[in-house]
DNA sequence: CAATTAGGCAACCATATGGTTGCATGTCAA
DNA sequence: TTGACATGCAACCATATGGTTGCCTAATTG
């Protein structure tokens, strides 16, 4: 949990994620283009992203090929983030409505149960 | 989104919110009992977590009474993991599969696809 | 009112974090 | 074989983070 989250935390690492999202396995080279920090920063990134088992590495020569790897996402959501409240349900289902548009259901009305809301 | 995701790798902070989900609407001197800190420690988690709005406040005379806040999570979930992969989908039904139990629900087996967790 | 209770503020400390630079190593290609 | 390219390693630095202690203020309550 907690390698997975502080993984997260971080604006550069999750850009690092984006892009392997765009393009999976990229190259360490390949994926410092356009970033304003040294290489060595962006290893130290992907070690991170790596440790947290984001992201997966292949090596092919001297290329090391670097895969995102979504499981643990999905993990934090089902086994922590998921057993919060009812908007829990509420809410999945709403991204899982907002996945296939096929049949409208009821407009997902936030009616706020526990807490003030803001945000 | 950093805020957030900064906010939930703390071990002692998802404890925190733990014992708000558990027990909500509690003080901070309630939320202090059996935890091997400070009450200032304490104090200072649920200043972060309330930064991240993952808590809100309301004062009733010289108590802080604390709220949790499930919007961000949700948010963080349809917003930015929802996005990755065909993990999507899937997991976030099979959250919602498991959160009505319709018929017999098979022992919650913990498919590891990915990674030994810890926590 | 006096004592107690709930919380806030500020300083301080050790360590983690994100970043840098410099150099070393491994691998591919001419 | 000799370089050029892709990455790794290590030291270093500034700041953030998690935690502590001490004291202060504001409500309650006897």
């Amino acid at each position: 949990m907690t390698d997975i989250f502080r993984a997260l935390a971080d604006e550069s690492r999750r850009e690092l994620l984006d892009r392997l999202f765009a393009d999976n396995g990229q190259t360490l080279s390949a994926l410092c283009t356009d970033l304003a920090m040294s290489r060595q920063a962006v290893s130290k990134h992907l070690a991170v992203l790596e440790a947290a088992n984001l992201v997966a590495v292949r090596r092919r020569g001297r290329e090391k090929l670097h895969y995102l790897n979504p499981v643990p996402l999905a993990q934090i959501v089902r086994r922590w983030i998921g057993k919060f409240g009812d908007v829990r349900l509420q809410t999945l289902l709403d991204v899982a409505e907002e996945r296939k548009p096929k049949r409208r259901r009821k407009p997902p009305a936030q009616s706020g149960a526990g807490s003030p809301s803001n945000s």
